[in-house]
DNA sequence: AGTTCGTGCGAACATCCGTTCGGTGGGTGG
DNA sequence: CCACCCACCGAACGGATGTTCGCACGAACT
């Protein structure tokens, strides 16, 4: 990539600031008095330039056609993964998975698709609690589930226990003709329950532990 | 918020997925052709309506001057984060802090600023071995940090040993004349030395483990 | 029936905006 | 010096685009 001049630099950055501010590009004459360039041309011959060194891309004969490429420009794909809210301390959450969670004024979580590979209405619940410890998820964590009805064994699930309407965040392990949960901290006891009376809510796909 | 009509649900619909393509706004002919529309005022008619009910902002007199508000079209603040290496496998790692990272052709993780809550220059690396696995931080984790030359007792810094060449992740302990760093990871034992030999590179902020 | 209001239509207007073209000046190489 | 290229300038052209205005149609209400 060849090295740009002073007033190519300008544009550039000036086509970020603009973008940052007003969510759309701007026109020629708006980046010529953004840069104090004294004709129309001049922003169409630097653009010319800096489309051909790749750092954006025009549609010609379209009024702000420009679009910014690279890391800055480039809007990575952006997930609003919906936190429904906590998990392991007894309460029962909303069931994610064919709800229409639209009008969520709920809190949400935004992470990149790197972080869900590509899974679908993933959800998030706050960890409360160290019952999972050993699987070093921690209190105050946030997990991402994908919805689930089924698990293997050894899966971490959020399960909802009917008999105790409560939901919780556990390893699951199917024995002959009941269900293992199993928490993975040594101090507390597996949970030991009839197939009939778990439901999977979800599977468990990474975790983030925020400062 | 009011119900929206049909057809404004059609051209909100219609923005954000122009603005997914292109990565800029469409024009009023582009609505109109786009959702059916037969004529360009009943375009802008519900762009007001649009307007008035919060889903839109819109910059009179300026062509594609549309802004879409709301969770998927206010793009949350991403910050690109780069990876700068692997830590405590005893490859010695960049030194993130003054540098101009500017041409970084190396891995970057792209994350929400609610992940490094308002810190500057943050960098991550991603975690060799199982020397933290106690402070639950696991092989394969990426962890964030932020730069900083000192620590106070406990804090998780990935330092640099200079007679070793080498840069990992421990806890930090002044004592006397001495500095401990301390593995979290009862089978490994902690490294004494000199405060003149350790430098710290940075601070741990948080941490994510990926699926 | 008459009125009002929300919504839609088509056309015209004024401006916004990308493009083009002739021209200038400085630097470089023959 | 001349030719050539790069960067720039100013103006004009024409298409793109937001805005406005008069009109129409149906539903709800008086």
């Amino acid at each position: 990539m060849k090295e740009l001049s002073g007033k190519q630099a300008d544009i550039l950055e000036f086509l970020r600031k603009f973008l940052e501010e007003k969510d759309y590009p701007p026109s020629i004459r708006d980046i010529q008095e953004g840069c104090g360039i004294s004709s129309t041309s001049v922003v169409d011959y630097n653009l010319r330039k800096l489309e051909e060194k790749g750092h954006i891309r025009r549609d010609r004969e379209i009024s702000r056609g420009i679009e910014l490429l690279g890391a800055r420009g480039r809007r990575p794909r952006i997930l609003e993964i919906p936190v429904l809210g906590s998990i392991a301390a007894g309460q029962p959450i909303p069931v994610p998975s064919s709800e229409r969670w639209s009008n969520d004024s709920e809190e949400t979580v935004a992470v990149t698709e790197d972080m869900v590979r590509g899974r679908e209405n993933v959800f998030a619940l706050r960890v409360k609690g160290t019952s999972m410890i050993e699987d070093l998820i921690d209190d105050g964590d946030i997990v991402f589930l994908e919805p689930a009805r089924s698990a293997s064994n050894g899966d971490r699930v959020a399960v909802w226990l009917k008999d105790r309407g409560e939901v919780t965040l556990k390893r699951f392990y199917h024995e002959g003709d009941r269900i293992r949960l199993q928490p993975a901290n040594s101090t507390m006891e597996p949970i030991y329950t009839a197939p009939g009376n778990v439901e999977i809510q979800g599977r468990f796909i990474s975790s983030f532990r925020p400062s």
